[in-house]
DNA sequence: ATTATAATATGATAAATATCATATTTAAGA
DNA sequence: TCTTAAATATGATATTTATCATATTATAAT
């Protein structure tokens, strides 16, 4: 479903929106350990996402990777799509150019329903929100 | 979403349900324009659809691919396990390797039932039915 | 039987994704 | 201001996925 660099991505920023508070920061190797990416790989992944905006970040001795307040508000979409780019998340199952109710491909009409409502659900749920619910144990991080 | 091989292999598949008839056969070149695949790949995807009986073929004159009454009994889930393994299917979205109810990655709760009722309509579809659709003109097949 | 035709098997190449390694830059603290 | 600690930039390597090419095998028709 998703490739590698957006579950690292996903998996990186929710550890850092449910570890990180206020503006402490976290340095990538513990980051990496507890949700096991290879280091280098997604240091490479957060600097992606730190020059997008996603993440922020502070070089030096106590430096490292945090989300500001207005990290906290984004999104999984907003996560994903800067991974993968947006022509992705919205593409048609089967690479129909123009698929759409008028002119749906052999899969729109049987998942479309399920695809977009998939969709808005990774919109509509807040990073702030995720992130407390891992903290109170609601969900997990992945291994 | 798909891979570019599981798209290919449904597109493909689909073609052959709708356009061949009884036992008329279809040549891979005769598939491949249509659907927009590059003619040595879909042949080699074809070939291993074909030992995993998904589709039939015959060679030699007059040889080509073809469906079975017993291939168009198959849906596009199938058609994606086949391609793709099963594992890949049902795995967690952040490839938790554990998921469930009982111990969610941070995306379960939020779009398992979306997830869960994708798969069941790309299971409860058969070849048969998407085919109908393509010729009555319900749906199109992608350029 | 021979020929022509079509899938099959196999392997080579290319491109994209994932992973590793390291020199450079920034900033904190002594 | 020097040292050290951290991200950043860059590039190399490996693996997977996608694509291309071709010799082999089966079969229909002559």
């Amino acid at each position: 479903m998703f490739s590698n660099t957006v579950k690292y991505a996903i998996k990186a920023v929710l550890f850092l929106a449910a570890n990180s508070e206020g503006d402490k920061k976290i340095m990538i190797k513990d980051i990496a350990e507890p949700i096991n990416v290879p280091e280098a790989y997604i240091a490479k992944i957060l600097q992606d996402l730190s020059r997008q905006n996603i993440v922020s970040s502070k070089r030096g001795p106590k430096g490292g990777f945090y989300l500001s307040e207005d990290n906290l508000n984004a999104n999984v979409l907003d996560i994903i799509e800067a991974v993968d780019g947006e022509e992705r998340t919205n593409a048609c199952l089967l690479s129909l150019s123009e698929c759409n109710a008028n002119n749906p491909c052999s899969l729109h009409n049987l998942v479309y329903v399920e695809k977009t409502s998939m969709m808005q659900k990774l919109k509509k749920a807040s990073l702030r929100t995720l992130a407390e619910d891992l903290n109170t144990g609601k969900s997990v991080l992945p291994l």
